[in-house]
RNA sequence: GGUAUCAUAGCUCAGUCGGUAGAGCAAAGGACUGAAAAUCCUUGUGUCGCUGGUUCGAUUCCAGCUGAUACCA
């Protein structure tokens, strides 16, 4: 059973409610909170809601060690194929798209890439321009330059990397072969009125705000230049500590860019035909999802 | 109370020598196969304060009103 919905819109309780039901456990499917080094700003499940069922996938892994939605996939699987020996269903709850199709379609198999080759490629891109590795990835990779968005350096870059680690065009790894899984999936988004939502999040901000999110924060600044800390809740507050924006600035716009985020997993879940909605704040959601699961 | 300036998009403002208007930000929509809470693309939403006057035509010029700001009393 898959939970997901924009942040802040309440899978957590959600899925704790459904996994009490069903007697089962949760695996998180969220691109944070496996680290365990950010917690506020996460917004991680709490101490008594990890206590009343036990969630997999948060905690788990350290910001300092590179973790990628491939080696995700990889972990989520080998755990399901043990947890489906105990259990009927399980739930993964989150609120990344790509993370939940990792696990219930999968990714191409794509090859280690070299270590040293993206960081090459960044050093290129800040040196040249982004029309530089356009042109590289015009000889090295045509049908992948005609399909990519030649204007994101991420998406140019990761093809140059792929190409550059085995000498094998990116596109030709590019098969959207569907995977077989061993297990169904139904899935459930929660969702809201798009002013209740953001009123849920600038809300949520300031909780997260008086639970001591500075303090958090603060603790990370040495790790600052990581990925895993490219987050939204702890770069707008980096900033705040370097001097290069005021409080009340760095926290709205945590509020800001907390509800663009809603709204771009908003864009990914609406084009998932297989979600079936619905109302997250209704006070019989429970039944609604049983009905929809069982 | 008097004088001056201002009033245009959700916000900050530009502009029209009279032919019903456009930037930034905000917002909305979208893309996305190992950075994904990341990254990238698209889109102007308007009684031009109100009421009259001049004019073929007024957001633009004129008058009055309302409001804001500054200065003088």
């Amino acid at each position: 059973i898959v939970i997901s919905g924009p942040t802040a819109v309440g899978k957590t309780a959600a899925a704790i409610q459904l996994a009490n039901y069903y007697k089962t456990v949760i695996v998180s499917a969220d691109s944070r909170q496996f680290y365990r080094e950010i917690s506020i700003g996460t917004a991680k499940p709490t101490e008594e809601e990890l206590a009343a069922v036990k969630h997999y996938f948060i905690d788990s892994h350290s910001i300092t060690e590179p973790f990628t939605a491939g080696d995700y996939e990889k972990q989520c699987l080998e755990l399901l194929h043990d947890l489906f020996k105990i259990y009927d269903k399980v739930i993964l709850v989150g609120g990344s798209g790509l993370f939940i199709r990792a696990v219930c379609e999968g990714f191409d198999e794509f090859p280690d890439s070299k270590p040293g080759v993206r960081d090459k490629l960044n050093k290129e891109f800040e040196e040249h321009g982004i029309s530089l590795l356009q042109e590289k990835l015009k000889t090295v990779d045509l049908q992948y330059y005609q399909q990519v968005d030649l204007n994101n350096p991420q998406r140019v870059i990761r093809a140059l990397e792929v190409f550059e680690s085995m000498g094998i065009p990116y596109s030709s790894y590019r098969k959207a072969a569907s995977n077989n899984r061993p297990f169904r999936t139904l899935k459930i988004g929660l969702n809201l009125p798009r002013d209740v939502l953001y009123q849920r999040i600038n809300h949520r901000v300031d909780l997260m705000i008086q639970d001591g999110l500075l303090d958090e924060v603060k603790a990370l600044i040495p790790y600052r230049h990581l990925n895993s800390l490219n987050t939204v809740g702890y770069s707008e507050l980096f900033d705040y500590f370097e001097g290069k924006a005021d409080l009340d600035t760095a926290i709205n716009l945590i509020k800001q860019n907390t509800r663009r985020f809603a709204k771009r997993q908003l864009t990914w879940f609406r084009k998932d035909k297989e979600i079936k909605w619905v109302v997250a704040d209704k006070n019989d959601l429970v039944n609604d999802m049983i009905s929809l699961t069982s």
